[in-house]
DNA sequence: GTCTATATGAAGATAGAC
DNA sequence: GTCTATCTTCATATAGAC
C-alpha cells in the first residue's frame, strides 16, 4: 500500500455518493442479491429504499448506473486487496496476504461475492466496463503467477469460483461465519500449494 | 444402476417431449446460459426457435414449464450419474463412479451447468420443485458423506462449486474440453483425498 | 430531494382463424 | 402446429410541481 490518500478514497470512485445515494445502493444491494440483478426492478428499489421510482431516478440516471455502484461496495474492497497483495515482492507472499482477504470478503458478503461472478448482467458488466476488468485482471494475475504456460490456470479459476460460490452453498448457508472462513482458507491454500 | 427400463427412460420425465417442444427447448437453453432466465423473453425464445410467441404459448403453457424442461435436460444426466454411483457399495466407490460423470457434465455443457447453480431462477427452482430437489439431496448426501458432523460439509460445497462454476470461468473459457477435463478430476479427486 | 402523473415500450399470456 | 391480433401488467424512463 504505497497510497498516501486516506482510506475513504478509492481508484474506483474519487466522488463519493451522497447519504441518499447510499440508500438506494443498500437496497438495491439486498434485492440484488436474492432476486439477481435481471429479476429487480426499479419499482422494487425504489420501494425497499422508501422512496418513488421518481426519486431513484434523480440519484441516478439509469439502472446501470445504480448496478455499478452496487458492484463497487465489494470491488472496492477486493481493489484494496490486491494493493495489499501487489506491495509483496514474490507470489507466495502476495498470495499469503491476498488469500485471508478474499475468504473475509466472500464471507463477510456471501452472496453478493456469488453474484459478482455468477449474475449475468454482473459478469457481462465486470467484462466490459474497464475499471473492474482492470480488477479482475489483476487478480488472476496473482492466482495465475507469472508464467502464462504453466496450467495453473485450472486451479486458479476452481479456486476463483470455489471461495466466491462455495460461501452460498446449499451445504453451507447454515454455517457460521468463522467456521466457514477457517475452511475456506484452509481449502485455498491446499488448492495453490502453500504451507 | 437396477433399473430395467429403457436408456431414454428418466424418473424426471415418463412422457417425452414432442420435435417441435425440443426444438423451443434448445433455443431456451442457448439464451438461458447467456442472458440468464430472468434476462430471457419468450419472445427472444419464439425468434430463436424460429416461431411467434403464441406457437411457444401453444408447445408450453407458462415460462416456468420450459424453465423446468430446460433444467432436465441436464439434471437427466446428473440422476442417471447419481444412480450409477448409488449402486457402488461403499462411498470410495461411489464417488470414482460419480466424480468423473460430474466432471463430464459440467465440461460438455460448461455454461448451463453454471446456470443451474447460481442462476436465482434456477437456484428457486432447483429448492422449490421436488424432483429436483431430491436429485440434489442425492448428491449432497454423497458429497458429504453419512456421518452429518464431521466437516466435510466446506469441502463438499466447494467442489459442488468449483465444478460447476470453473468451467465457465474467464481464465479458463479458452481451454479445450480434454485438458479442461482431465485438470478438474485431478482437482475433484485432490479434493475428496481419493487416490 | 421527493413527489404525482405520464409516456412508451415490452413483458407474459390468451382468443380464435387457418 | 402455427399464425395475427389483442389484453393486461409491468418495465424503464421523463416532465414538472412542491
Amino acid at each position: 500500500m504505497t497510497s498516501a490518500e486516506p482510506l475513504a478514497a478509492s481508484r474506483l470512485r474519487p466522488v463519493p455518493y451522497s447519504a441518499a445515494q447510499k440508500r438506494v445502493i443498500t437496497a438495491a444491494l439486498e434485492l440484488f442479491t436474492t432476486h439477481g440483478v435481471g429479476g429487480t426492478s426499479l419499482q422494487m428499489i425504489a420501494d425497499a429504499a422508501g422512496i418513488t421510482k421518481a426519486s431513484v431516478y434523480y440519484q441516478f440516471r439509469t439502472k446501470e448506473e445504480i448496478v455499478i455502484a452496487a458492484a463497487e461496495v465489494d470491488l472496492a474492497r477486493l481493489e484494496q486487496a490486491l494493493d495489499a497483495a501487489e506491495a509483496e515482492h514474490d507470489r507466495q507472499h502476495a498470495l499469503e496476504v491476498l488469500l485471508p482477504r478474499l475468504v473475509d470478503l466472500a464471507v463477510d458478503n456471501r452472496r453478493m461475492v456469488s453474484m459478482l461472478q455468477n449474475d449475468p448482467v454482473m459478469v457481462r458488466l465486470v467484462a466490459e466496463y474497464e475499471p473492474f476488468r482492470e480488477l479482475m485482471d489483476r487478480l488472476h494475475h496473482l492466482l495465475v503467477g507469472d508464467d502464462p504456460r504453466t496450467d495453473q490456470r485450472v486451479p486458479a479459476a476452481a479456486l476463483s469460483a470455489a471461495i466466491g460460490s462455495a460461501a452460498t452453498h446449499p451445504l453451507v448457508v447454515d454455517l457460521d461465519d468463522d467456521t466457514l472462513r477457517a475452511s475456506l482458507l484452509d481449502l485455498a491454500r491446499r488448492f495453490l500449494h502453500l504451507p
